[in-house]
DNA sequence: TTGCAGTTTTAGAATTGTTCTAAACTGCTT
DNA sequence: AAGCAGTTTAGAACAATTCTAAAACTGCAA
């Protein structure tokens, strides 16, 4: 890394420019469903993408996009959804977020080998990972400007640029 | 992404500059034995992290740094081994992956869920990642610069930023 | 409405990747 | 050579995820 002078880190020999904190940004998403909406535009959404509103994927949908963006495993939800007397199986849990996943309306975020994360916020951002205790913070890629990578192999298209920033405690 | 022309990517959003694809650093590393070195070589090695250079340890090293850097996972290292006629069990494998890994030896790198590479390059670099195949490359990063990321949440410190640059074909 | 075809959900089994256990073995020191 | 901590091993155990096949639904047409 490089400190506030932007000398190059002896440590990490990379480069990169720190601003000030942000908390992740909280957009709504779900094209812009807002917090509080009912199931029925939920169900109108779930149509949209294809996927008939069932009552098990409404009741994931409410949990997952009806508040703030946040991280969730499949077991989290399974439990979020539990405790909401909405109890989902859990093999449908799974096969839920593999579909909003593949319908654009998660993302699935890999930071520690045997646990998948998936995250509401669909926009722009990268993580923060706190190794020592597993927590995943977002925060806005609109500041963020990477310079000098390298272009993609020839025969293969750009997806996306990952980037997490691991601290410890 | 941003193109070379330096706009902003109306898909990603994102702002990052490419340079021509280069291959990634082939450095040697493992303190800077060479290929072709000798089992006492990494022996001794071995033993400067503090592990007993034993016959599956060895075994492992050499499959491991006797050549350019690679990936492996722990299967494809234990199908290595085996092919090289010095069988070593799944569960020592995974033990050595660990230890190389927790001794600097080796580095983890996370890019799809349920399976850990590790990878033979400790020295600072990136990843593109080939999600159609599970391929995964390294590229150098001294070229490049990422500027504007947050400051880490208080309380913790800096362990290491990792670019993955995700790609279809 | 009722019937029906196609979807979806579900419990539980299966699979996959990884770690654990406890007994056998090995490398190092004496 | 003997002793012992450190290491290896097969197999059991575990955790996360996917599969299976049966039951329950959903949407639609008559």
């Amino acid at each position: 890394m490089q400190n506030r002078d932007g000398r190059r880190d002896a440590q990490t020999g990379q480069s990169a420019r720190f601003g000030p904190f942000q908390p992740s940004f909280q957009t709504l998403h779900m094209g812009d469903i807002m917090p509080g909406a009912t199931s029925p535009d939920l169900a109108a959404r779930l149509r949209s993408v294809g996927l008939r509103p069932t009552r098990q994927r409404v009741a994931l949908a409410r949990a997952l996009f009806e508040r703030e963006h946040h991280h969730v495993t499949a077991e989290s939800l399974h439990a979020e959804a539990k405790a909401a007397r909405n109890p989902v199986s859990l093999a449908t849990v799974y096969n839920t977020l593999n579909q909003f996943r593949d319908a654009g309306l998660l993302r699935e975020v890999v930071v520690a080998p045997g646990r998948s994360y998936f995250d509401t916020n669909t926009g722009h951002h990268h993580h923060f990972y706190v190794e020592t205790d597993g927590e995943l913070h977002d925060f806005p890629s609109d500041r963020v400007t990477i310079e000098g990578l390298p272009t993609p192999p020839k025969g293969t298209k750009l997806s996306r640029v990952d980037v997490i920033v691991r601290v410890r405690r």
